[in-house]
DNA sequence: TATATATCGATATAGTTATACCGATATCAA
DNA sequence: TTGATATCGGTATAACTATATCGATATATA
């Protein structure tokens, strides 16, 4: 195991934190008071916060401010981070055009698809030489996707966000991360008719 | 804890192991075969399938026809489940027009918005009384997305798929599932970062 | 200034999830 | 028909994650 290795449980929690924290700027904030808030155990919060922070004072909790600064560098929210998205169909565009990003300095620089709309999916090869890309966001129709994800890898990106319902082949360093709302909104369906059941 | 609690990670699997099934169909298939085609360990695929299958045999492994059957029974996709969905932007539409929720008999019937371009909001209530819907799905705005959850909760829905970014406040009998795709984002980059320093 | 208290952070414990192991069994090959 | 073998399914073990406990400490209050 790598030496400082940490759940994915505990990074999805992180911005949970950070987007609390937000209302507090200006002031502290106890383990015991974000526990609260977010439905967590305190001790939970506190190991959490422990790994990433400068550390809290007793009786009076953590610097907000400071708690935030050190989640973003911990995140790498203080770095900006470029991707790039091919696949400019109903959800690329809704992606894309989303600003949401902004708030974790992450910024989709560019739009790729076979449309003439967008910059052609050919062009992909000067553009990457130009720009050192984060991660490709893959929004192909399926059929489509492990030669897109075959593009981009030949581009040198190391990461991918993908749209596609299906399971893409990739060397060991690349990191993907599926994105399947078809299966996630299954899943809370099957959840919702778990408790109605009960 | 519940009777016949699963873990969330074992539901999440369940969709990918229907997923590699299909291409499977007329055949037989052994859980070391399913773990070494998902990266996954035997004896976890074994035991998620002893929950939900009625076992497979020695030698063989499982009747992948029977299986998948009994995958969907176990997950509900044997039965039609209604959605709506409200906020007709970019990713309402997106989402909307997505056919890929067919394949568990997911079906979104109606789009609502404040833009005439769709069902009026006002129309929920009247759509609601006649038919009965399992998934709210909010694509609103943030600062709306509360307003919303409120109206589809006075409706009796019991299940949010939630897009905006913000925790809703809901009674403890509701299920909320917020997708918050920038959180997810971040965190795949965060993933990437750290293979790179490492 | 002295005392009470909320919180931190460290350690110990519990609970949950995944893996290792092993006997039983159905099939295939000789 | 017989023996070898891959796989199942149950039990035991390990790994991981979350919670409980407790002494130390900084602040607030008397
Ligand atoms: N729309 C959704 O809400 C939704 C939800 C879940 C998953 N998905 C998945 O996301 C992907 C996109 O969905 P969508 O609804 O936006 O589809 P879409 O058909 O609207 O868009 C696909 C786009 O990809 C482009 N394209 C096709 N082949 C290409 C190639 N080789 N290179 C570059 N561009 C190419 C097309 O021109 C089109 O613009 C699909 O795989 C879909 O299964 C979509
Ligand atoms: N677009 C994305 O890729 C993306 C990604 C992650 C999260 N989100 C979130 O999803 C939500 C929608 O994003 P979007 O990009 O589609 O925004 P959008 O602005 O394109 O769409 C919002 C829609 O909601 C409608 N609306 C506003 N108030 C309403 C109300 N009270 N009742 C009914 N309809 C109402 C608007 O008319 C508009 O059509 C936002 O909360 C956003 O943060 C979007």
């Amino acid at each position: 195991m790598l030496q400082n290795y940490v759940s994915e449980a505990f990074l999805e929690r992180i911005p949970l934190y950070l987007n609390e924290l937000e209302k507090y700027k200006n002031d502290y904030i106890s383990s015991t008071t974000l526990a609260n808030i977010l439905n967590l155990g305190e001790v939970l919060v506190r190991k959490d916060l422990a790994k990433i922070s400068q550390g809290g004072k007793p009786k009076i909790g953590y610097h907000v401010m400071d708690l935030m600064n050190d989640i973003k560098d911990y995140m790498g929210y203080n770095n900006k981070s470029k991707a790039i998205i091919v696949g400019m169909g109903r959800l690329g565009n809704a992606l894309y055009h989303y600003s949401g990003f902004n708030k974790y300095n992450i910024h989709i620089l560019e739009a790729f698809d076979i449309l003439d709309d967008y910059k052609n999916i050919n062009e992909i090869k000067d553009f990457c030489s130009e720009q050192d890309i984060d991660v490709g966001i893959i929004t192909v129709p399926k059929d489509q996707a492990q030669n897109v994800c075959n593009l981009l890898l030949s581009q040198g990106i190391k990461a991918i966000w993908n749209f596609a319902p299906i399971r893409l082949n990739v060397p060991e360093d690349v990191i993907v991360q599926n994105e399947n709302l078809a299966d996630s909104l299954s899943i809370l369906i099957k959840h919702k008719n778990d408790v109605v059941r009960k």
